[in-house]
Order: structure tokens, then sequence, then C-alpha cells
DNA sequence: GTCTATATACCGATAGAC
DNA sequence: GTCTATCGGTATATAGAC
């Protein structure tokens, strides 16, 4: 409650303008114009308040990750079983991605540039995501919840399924220009107990076909 | 066998090129410069065989989807049980994907963009891979080889699997920077047989836990 | 079909007044 | 902190010779 103003709701206005152009539009795309224009502000007051553009998406991505960060980390703790921690965390993340549905866009363009603008800074967040599900998911193993898959991929699979479940609600009226027998998920599902049921339990049913 | 020498091997020269910079720089962050120079020809001899940006991206996508297609349809027909065709389905595509590894890095990004840059010619290709797969889905369902979950979820989160397993790779290096804990999958894997599995079977192990 | 040179427009960034 | 005006660089696309 000092006499900063209305200073620091600028720069968070000019950053969540920043976080819906990226996602539309990506790195390169994006226009400063037209982020400054979202948020309401002059251009040069842009620059005066975040420096450039660079800095700009680096600001985005910090906030955007520690959204999930901590949500992953509160999911991943202590109680119940593996099999619950790890459905915890698919429905926060889930959570996370569909109140924030610029973040998956964002990061799918990232993983596709393979991290190209990605900055230590927001690396070592990304990182300790990884961590915190792959310790659950080796957990897991340990105590014979889990088959031993190769924790790697089954973590990156979760990975991509939740960024596209969460990421292609816009595509859905796109494709549905071309014939009604197309259709993609739309805003009001579970996307995180889907996913939890999926990855645990696979879609074979049990009565034939067991391989061992 | 006429006279027009190399002519068409340069236009499939200067796509091929397009293919890898749009793979690693997406549509805006593409240089035409760039591409005209990786196919080493003069940038106004690109645009004579092409017309613009637009046109060689539409030229791109469509080349690289009828390389999915074609595996999809061709994998997904008759012979064997719907588990059978659900795992050429995959693994195919997993080929296809690890052969041309621009694909999934362009299409990630298309998906983050809600197919801004897709014309019609293209959207129907990525319909017919849709309903493809659905339908093989639908079948198993029927048949009681596979449970009865959402068939557009279970689709989205496989398509959203496979794109992510096979456009990590290049992802691998820039992670290691920043600590030996963090791991990608590398080239060698086979994401395919992985996914099939785990898609099947999921994660869990049948000792305990059973909801039904 | 292939090249050099250039038009034209746009975009990121800043100077400088208030 | 906020604005207007503008610079300088760069990108797509083309004109026109050969």
């Amino acid at each position: 409650m000092d006499t900063i103003g209305k200073g620091p709701a600028t720069r968070q206005r000019i950053v969540d303008a920043a976080s819906s152009v990226f996602a539309e539009k990506g790195f390169a795309g994006a226009r400063v114009d037209e982020i400054a224009r979202r948020a309401k502000v002059n251009k040069a007051l842009l620059y005066y308040h975040v420096g450039n553009k660079q800095a700009l998406y680096t600001a985005v991505m910090t906030k955007n990750f520690d959204r999930v960060e901590s949500a992953v980390v509160e999911a991943s703790r202590s109680g119940g079983s593996s099999r619950d921690r790890l459905g915890r965390i698919t429905s926060a993340v889930a959570g996370v991605l569909k109140q924030f549905p610029d973040h998956p866009r964002i990061v799918l363009r990232e993983f596709a540039a393979a991290g190209t603008n990605l900055e230590p800074d927001v690396l070592v967040r990304i990182a300790k995501i990884l961590e915190t599900v792959r310790g659950v998911l080796a957990d897991g193993v340990r105590n014979g919840e889990f088959r031993a898959t190769d924790p790697v991929l089954t973590h990156v699979t979760l990975v991509g399924a939740s960024l596209l479940l969460n990421a292609v609600t816009p595509l859905h009226d796109r494709l549905a220009e071309i014939g009604p027998a197309v259709g993609l998920p739309r805003e009001d599902v579970d996307t995180g107990a889907f996913l939890t049921d999926l990855l645990l339990h696979g879609i074979a049913t049990r009565k034939t076909g067991e391989t061992s």
C-alpha cells in the first residue's frame, strides 16, 4: 500500500497480455505493438516496464511455470498411495492448464523449438517439475504399485497428453468446419480424471490377450 | 522423362529445405532467405517455383501429412484383432515421425496455433487420419477388446504422446546442460512399441486396487 | 529457368518532451 | 511514469537482365 500507484498493476497487465499473444502467435509471430494494445499501454511504456521482447517472454514463462510447479509440488507430497499421488498431480496440472490456457500452447511451441527461447531461469523450473513427477513414478515402481515402464518415456507421454488435451480446445471449431464427423474435446471435460484412469489402466479389457 | 531437366528436383529440394526450417523456427520465425540458402537456390528462383511463403508452408504440410495418412490407412486395414490394428497404427506413425522428424515439430506448433496457418486442403488430410484411428477405437469397443473410454480424448492423448515423444529428442541436450538428473528420450528408443503397450495396459500393476 | 538488385512494408527499439 | 514521433534494420516479394 505504498505510493507506487498502478505501476505493478501495469506491469502485470503487460505480462498477461503478452501471455495471450505469445500463445496465439508464438514468440516470432507476436507483435510488441499488439501486446501493448491489449494491455492498454503505450509501446514505449511497455519497454520502460519490461525491457524488451525476450525479457517479456521470460517473464511470461516464469510466471506460468511457477503456477504449474506449485501445483505439482503441492499435489505430490506425502499422503496416500503412489497411484493417489500420481492422480493428484495429473488432476492438479490439468486444473492449472485449464485455468491458464495460454500456457500449454506456449509450452507446445517451446518443445517444438527445442527450447530455443528458454533461459536458464525457466529451464530450472521445468527440471524441478520433471524430477518431482519422475520421483513419484519411481516410488510407485519400487513399492510395486506400478509396472517398471521406462520412467522418462512415461513422463513425456503424460506431459504430451496433458498439454495437447488442454491446448486443442480452440482447434475444435476450426476442425468442425470441414465435417461433422470430426470432433475434439470441449471445454467442460475433466482431462485430469480421464488421463489418470487411462495412464493407470490402459484401454484394453482384461478378459483376453494378457501378454504374460 | 521429358525435357524439364532438374525442375521438379529443384522444387522438391526447396520443399524439403522449407520443412526443416519451419520445424526449427515455425512459420513466422522461418526466413525465406534461409530456406533458399539450404536448398542451394536463389531466392527469386524459390518464388518462381513455389509462389510465396504460405504456399511453401502448405506444400510442406501436404507432403508430410500424406506420408502419415498413407501409413495410418495402410496399417489400419483388415487383419488381426483391434489391438493388433491399433498397435500397427501406433508403430507406423512412430516410424514415420522418426523418419521425418520435422513433421511432429511443425504439427505441435500448428496445434498450439489452433490451425491458423492450415488451409482446407491440409485439414482434410488431418480429418482423414482422425477418422481412421477413431474407427479402430470404436471397433475395439464394439467387439469387447477395449474399454469404452471417450474415443476423442483417447485419440488426442495418443496423438499428443506420439508427437511429443518424437519431437523432444533435440531438447535432450539442452536440458542436459542444467543437470544430470534430467533426461529425455534418446533417438534409439522404440516409441511405437512403448506407446502401444502403455495405451493398452496402463502402468498400474494388477495385484491391488482394481476399481471394479 | 536462373540470377542481381531493389522496392516496399513492417517491426523492435529509442529519443526526447512532459 | 507516460506519451508522440521516428530511426534503423530486416523481411517478403518482385522487376528485369540473361
